[in-house]
DNA sequence: AATGAATGAGTCTTCATTCAT
DNA sequence: AATGAATGAAGACTCATTCAT
């Protein structure tokens, strides 16, 4: 979740930090690709040395970025909206719907984010799929919470099978990126959206 | 120059369908951005000149690539089961059945395939990713038929966004590549996934 | 001992050779570890992508550069003195004074070469050093056949090794080298040590 | 600033002495080129500050692991065999017998030892050819002891060029250098090297 | 005297694209 | 229309050395 466990100086910490964050804003700015370590490095500041002094190569910094990135967007969508805190079916569909909106509000504030770690990410390495794969997992575990704390308290459906219906919830949610990615969202569209896919997503759990 | 609609000498069409099929074996089976023109060339038995002849740049050759594999990956998993042909609640629940089934086929048999126009594509271009969404619309107006047929029939519900209710079928579809994404899934697990999903999916547009 | 056995257009044979000469060329004089890439093809007239299309890196030039000098080397030393042309052991020894004057001419005229050969080329590479040992191996196979020569003659003692008794003839042609690379020899020392030295070895196979 | 001829502070000659020994391990287990600072002052212990405080670069502690090594290799080879030693011709045989065995023993002991010091060092530096040109000196001096002991005591030629044939002499030894280069010597093989080198050298010597 | 994080110049190699034949 | 040798821009990585602490 946080640092490399083993950083007892808080320098050394320190200016890797400023570096996974100069290349996090590097990538989400060009892409992985097309970014360069010369890029990393000017946009932090110091000398092609240094940064190999913190890790092996470019692709071992993006590990860290793509946590960083993550870790980001994650508390970005789910906000305040903790599992547990549903207490009825109505809160429960209030939840998905707010997700769904701040999911949306990310896509339109931070684009090429979202686009990195959804959409390049997953095509540089075999490796960063199942990197990606687990950090779905992590995700789809968390789902399940809210679904598992649904069920407990009766407002979802008992007979569900609490882990896919986490994996169909989520790709409900992860469907407004592909339509994101089609280019910007209408208001009125993107209500639409958030109803209609709260509905469908609210029938396939509900009680 | 070398636009695929005027192409009057079948023998110059034949040759572009070498290549594009040479390219759509290479990268399915290296991806693009490991995949040389070298490779493509080599393996349509061509040079670089003549591939320069028919193609602008390696670039210029995926979109036409990118179609071919879309409509191979679709055919694979349509088959049969053409919009329309369900009647009742029952066969339409055993289309997205057999959706699903073929998918997972398509994924075992040809994940490379897969992960090509799924993961790698939408990473290599923003036009790409348009593209690809444009793909998409299609896919979903495609599944916009059944859904349509379906609320004709009366075996869907009747207020649900047809549009919006196919692009979550679709998701739910499409989750399954993810969670190949993985790692081999057991054929327990597949079958788990299999009707879970067409529950939830069910479950969504169900009167 | 020429080209590569299959380069059937000599267009591509001359460019490679070409290339080989460049190297040739930058190595004796810059050394192998001070010369770039950079400087062979800007010497051969060439982009570093023709270097490429030639050899797959710098490493691997410097095989063909090596049997180019060695060749070269050889060539000069042996001059018309093939073996078997000697026919007493006045004429074996004026044979050995011969090449004893001819490397010392070497010496002057082409110092880095012999350096480049004799002193650098062994320190690069563990494969280098087996490749010249296999080079050493055909030297002493060559003056075998002098002294083989010498002893059917009668001229040479019959009971030693001739293949040992080569190499300790080519041991102290090489202890020139070694004299050299202490600074220029002058003259009256060159030839003192052209007669002790060729006393010395005549000693050792002489009837 | 860290001369070795004045360092009164005897901590200092011995930090010195550590990190020479360190190199020269280094370098025997990986040459010169190779090996790094870094691998140096990990092997010694210390910082790469201190390293510098020592020694002004990576070339100048070479100057001091070469002159350690060659007197370390000079002892191996001569063991007890000192000049003036040998009485009779036979012993001088002897005595040349034992340094040839002797060496081939390094060889298999100590082989990166031999070949840094006699392939790799040579290659370095002009100004290190020199060096060793005159380390070579010093050993040719060496012999000349042993020449000139025999001349004396009559069982080597007096006509001789004692200097050159001192340099004839180390130049028969040497050649087993180049001979295990090409790979292990079998012992067979190496009995046969003993006796024909021996052979050779002798005649060459003798009254 | 010791530390070790920071420096940055230097170099090989790849590969999409061109063009003379 | 086909060939394939030539092109050259672009970029990751190393490591000896320095200097603030």
């Amino acid at each position: 979740m946080s640092e490399p466990t083993a950083s007892p100086d808080p320098r050394l910490a320190a200016r890797r930090r400023e570096l996974v964050e100069a290349a996090y804003a590097v990538f989400a700015d060009r892409g992985y690709r097309a970014a360069g370590v010369a890029d990393i490095v000017k946009h932090a500041g110091v000398s092609h040395g240094t940064f190999y002094n913190y890790f092996d190569n470019k692709r071992h910094i993006l590990d860290a970025v793509l946590d960083y990135s993550v870790e980001h967007l994650i508390e970005e969508v789910i906000g305040e909206d903790r599992p547990g805190a549903a207490e009825t079916s109505a809160e429960f569909a209030a939840q998905f719907r707010a997700f769904l909106r701040r999911l949306f509000d990310v896509l339109e504030r931070e684009p090429r984010l979202v686009e990195f770690v959804m959409l390049e990410a997953p095509a540089i390495d075999a490796e960063l799929v199942t990197r990606l794969s687990g950090l779905f997992g992590t995700l789809s575990s968390l789902t399940n919470e809210y679904v598992h704390s649904g069920v407990e308290r009766g407002y979802l459906r008992g007979d569900i099978d609490p882990q896919i219906a986490s994996e169909c919830l989520l790709a409900l949610l992860f469907s407004v990126v592909v339509l994101a990615a089609r280019g910007p969202v209408a208001a009125a569209d993107r209500e639409r959206h958030v109803n209609a896919l709260t509905d469908f997503a609210v029938a396939g759990v509900l009680a």
